[in-house]
DNA sequence: GTGGGAGACATTTTT
DNA sequence: TGTCTCCCAC
């Protein structure tokens, strides 16, 4: 088997180790993934195990398809039956066939996101008159008591900590767990503890699907809680045959109940198991392994390991400290530039940050660059207004219970039902344990309604009910929503020309596209099966191979490698994060989170931060990571250092045009002329201080300049003004691009 | 019931 | 900075 022969000692001996228990720690850029889609080949091939009785569980949606598509190429079409996909998929695809047999549910149940989860927790806790209560507080301990299967009850309990609101969580936990079960929804947690609890109180369902089972995989099995980890027991209870492959220094989703112990005591639940390292690196070249064991070393709580590789020495990491965020980023887009100059493409490159907040300074930068790029991360598509608008729709044609959908488009568009009619209509149905559904056919009972607003429900109802007809009846979800969007006279709310409604009217359309694509890519998938998987999708699993640099965020690379990595944000309180100071475990798992984003990198690497940044609507001063600090030596940056952390120092350093915290200033060089990136710092200084910017009317379209790189050029329009401006320059042979002015290396020649 | 303006407040990471 | 909530005028 070629296969087979693609692999070193340590991975093939694992790929061979079949049955029982099997736990494989397999270090960052190791080749699990590799090993796991060579051993799922392995077993239908030669052991002839039949693909439909193989489960692989992934970390995201992207990481099922591909590993589904390396299977295709490996053993054929047999590989579409094999349950491949993430464990929240997995549980939908159970509760869908099952979810019956759990008391007060059915199987066309709603998933809430976290959106949806929000807005409930919202209204319990405004109808309980807790008036104060943060939201996020309430959020974190339902999830925290759903992560470990505590019930409401038994969370009163177990889950007293002495704060002074703790009883009132406990009251809103448990409102919120019977609103969604009168809901008929799940949440994300639901999806896991439900088919947990499915899967331990029906003894025929457990039966099915343990039997079904003959050999069970988990990627990315240090990131699993424990409700995750019962379940996997319980699969695995008829033929034992389990394989987790893992690593115990990646384990970076602790908040959401992650537990590391699963992996470091998984031969004390499974007693029979045999353990296989890898500790060969295959990923990166020497300098970077070098740095990643460097920060690693500092956590205390490790399997000890010591990754290597063979691989090349490689080139020197580089470390940047820009005056402000825009310089960071000025300095990624001037790397990147001069790199696919000399022949790297864009997708090659992944800019990387602690948190979503940092991207904005990228996607100025990069659009002022003409460089392609896409954000990871944030913002969800399928979670903008209009989006989740429509879709609200469509849940309710699936799911009349859906209480929060119906109450999310009662007055969307605008249709002259205001809080105070939708506020008698929820207590009516309170009170009568209705679905507002319910209440809405039987509008004439309820008391207190104007008799305007009682005909502007009834004519609501219509709607929803002609609709309702249509789903049963049309072709496609394509004509469906085209007809929820007539029906509902649904883009009137955007017919004036803003541009936010412009965007808004683009969104939609690409909505629709998402829908066509679904569909064509699953022909014979339900509504219920388009709406569960736009709830599930994350947005790296959008990832495409076209040429774009990556922005996104640490969390979101993971599993996932790029030639060259920026590591930008590196700031005391942006990365480690100002919150993980209270406790070890949480500056641990920071730290492992550096090792993830060092290890994405193959060939290059670029460490970066920022002296001064724009956060809560003002300019702070920061201070350097300590894990820069941690690295100093490797990266040859001097020690002991005094830090700053004053604004006001740096303004005054800007004026010196000193772009360096440390490094050696000949390691940078911007578009070939690094006078004009210093002119930019100090432009953009006195910009702040409150001089008027340097301006640039002198540049008028027709006129010419001449470019370090590009050459003679003509402009042809100019868009803002002052260090804003923006010229549209064409260059024979090169095209039409967009620069700044205050920062482009050229000159005007007419 | 709607819409605009003032003021408060926020940023961790995601299936 | 940008989003959300509250309050007031229409």
């Amino acid at each position: 088997m070629n296969y087979l022969d693609n692999l070193n000692p340590a991975q093939k001996a694992a790929v061979l180790d079949t049955e029982g228990p099997v736990l494989v720690l397999a270090g960052a850029g190791s080749g699990k993934t590799r090993v796991l889609t060579s051993r799922i080949a392995y077993l239908i091939d030669e052991k002839h195990v039949s693909p439909d009785r193989i489960l692989a569980i992934t970390f995201t949606n992207k990481a099922a398809n591909e590993m589904r598509e390396r299977l295709i190429s490996l053993v054929g079409d047999s590989a579409y039956v094999m349950w491949i996909s993430t464990i929240h998929s997995m549980c939908v695809r159970i509760l869908r066939a099952c979810a019956d047999k759990l008391d007060g549910y059915d199987k066309n149940f709603t998933i809430y996101s976290e959106v949806d989860k929000e807005h409930v927790i919202k209204r319990i806790i405004s109808d309980l008159k807790y008036e104060d209560l943060p939201v996020k507080e309430a959020k974190y301990h339902i999830s925290n008591a759903k992560n470990k299967d505590i019930s409401p009850d038994r969370y009163a309990i177990e889950g007293a900590n002495g704060d002074r609101n703790f009883d009132k969580y406990v009251k809103v936990y448990s409102v919120y767990e019977q609103t969604l079960k009168k809901s008929n929804a799940f949440d994300f947690d639901d999806l896991i503890v439900k088919a947990l609890h499915l899967l331990r109180s029906d003894e025929d369902v457990l039966s099915y699907y343990a039997d079904k089972f003959l050999y069970i995989h988990i990627d990315e099995f240090q990131d699993t809680n424990s409700t995750q980890y019962e379940i996997a027991k319980l699969l695995s209870s008829v033929h034992n045959n389990i394989f987790v492959v893992g690593d115990d220094d990646q384990s970076v989703y602790g908040w959401r109940g992650a537990e590391i112990k699963n992996i470091l005591h998984f031969d004390k639940d499974f007693r029979t198991t045999k353990v296989h390292k890898l500790e060969q690196n295959y990923r990166s070249t020497k300098k970077i392994l070098d740095l990643a064991n460097t920060i690693i070393k500092n956590n205390s709580v490790r399997s000890k390991k010591v990754l290597w590789t063979d691989n090349p020495d490689g080139e020197k990491v580089e470390y940047f400290s820009g005056e402000e965020e825009s310089n960071e980023a000025e300095y990624v887009c001037a790397r990147i530039k001069n790199l696919v100059a000399r022949g790297y493409e864009y997708k090659d490159f992944a800019v990387l940050m602690r948190i979503n907040a940092l991207s904005r300074s990228y996607e100025q930068e990069f659009t002022k660059y003409g460089i392609p790029f896409k954000v990871f991360g944030g913002f969800k598509f399928f979670e903008r207004k209009e989006i989740k608008d429509i879709t609200a729709y469509l849940r309710i044609l699936v799911n009349p219970l859906d209480d929060e959908a119906v109450i999310r488009i009662i007055n969307t568009p605008k249709r002259g039902i205001g809080d105070k009619t939708i506020e008698t209509l929820l207590s009516y149905a309170q009170s009568y344990n209705f679905s507002v559904f319910d209440a809405l056919c039987e509008v004439d009972m309820i008391p207190d309604l104007a008799p305007s607003a009682r005909s502007r429900l009834k004519e609501f109802r219509t709607c929803i009910s002609s609709l309702t007809m249509l789903s049963a009846t049309s072709e496609s979800l394509t004509d469906l929503i085209n007809e929820v969007l007539v029906k509902t006279a649904f883009m009137s709310q955007f017919e004036i020309d803003t541009e936010e409604n412009v965007s808004k009217r683009m969104n939609v359309d690409e909505f629709r596209n998402s829908v066509e694509e679904f569909v064509k890519l699953n022909p014979s998938a339900t509504l219920e099966d388009y709406l569960s998987s736009v709830t599930l999708s994350s947005d790296i699993d959008e990832a495409d191979s076209s040429d774009y640099v990556t922005v996104a965020t640490i969390h979101a690379v993971k599993g996932l490698e790029f030639k060259c990595v920026f590591i930008v944000g590196l700031d005391e309180k942006i990365f480690p994060v100002s919150r993980a100071n209270n406790e070890l475990s949480e500056m641990e798992e920071e730290r492992r989170l550096m090792y993830v984003a060092i290890t994405r990198a193959q060939e290059r690497l670029y460490l970066t931060r920022a002296r001064s940044r724009y956060l809560y609507g003002e300019r702070q001063g920061t201070v350097q990571s300590r894990f820069v600090k941690e690295l100093s030596e490797k990266l040859g940056l001097p020690d002991d250092r005094p830090q700053r952390n004053s604004y006001e120092n740096d303004v005054y350093r800007s004026y010196r045009s000193n772009d360096y915290d440390s490094a050696p200033r000949s390691t940078v060089s911007f578009g070939g002329s690094v006078s004009s990136f210093a002119k930019s710092y100090t432009s953009r200084s006195n910009a702040k201080v409150g001089k008027a910017p340097s301006s640039f009317e002198a540049y008028k379209p027709g006129k010419r300049v001449r470019h370090a790189k590009f050459g003679v050029g003509t402009i042809i329009q100019i868009k803002g003004s002052g260090q804003n401006t923006i010229a549209d320059i064409a260059f024979k042979g090169v095209g039409v691009k967009s620069f700044s002015l205050a920062i482009a290396p050229m000159e005007l020649l007419d």
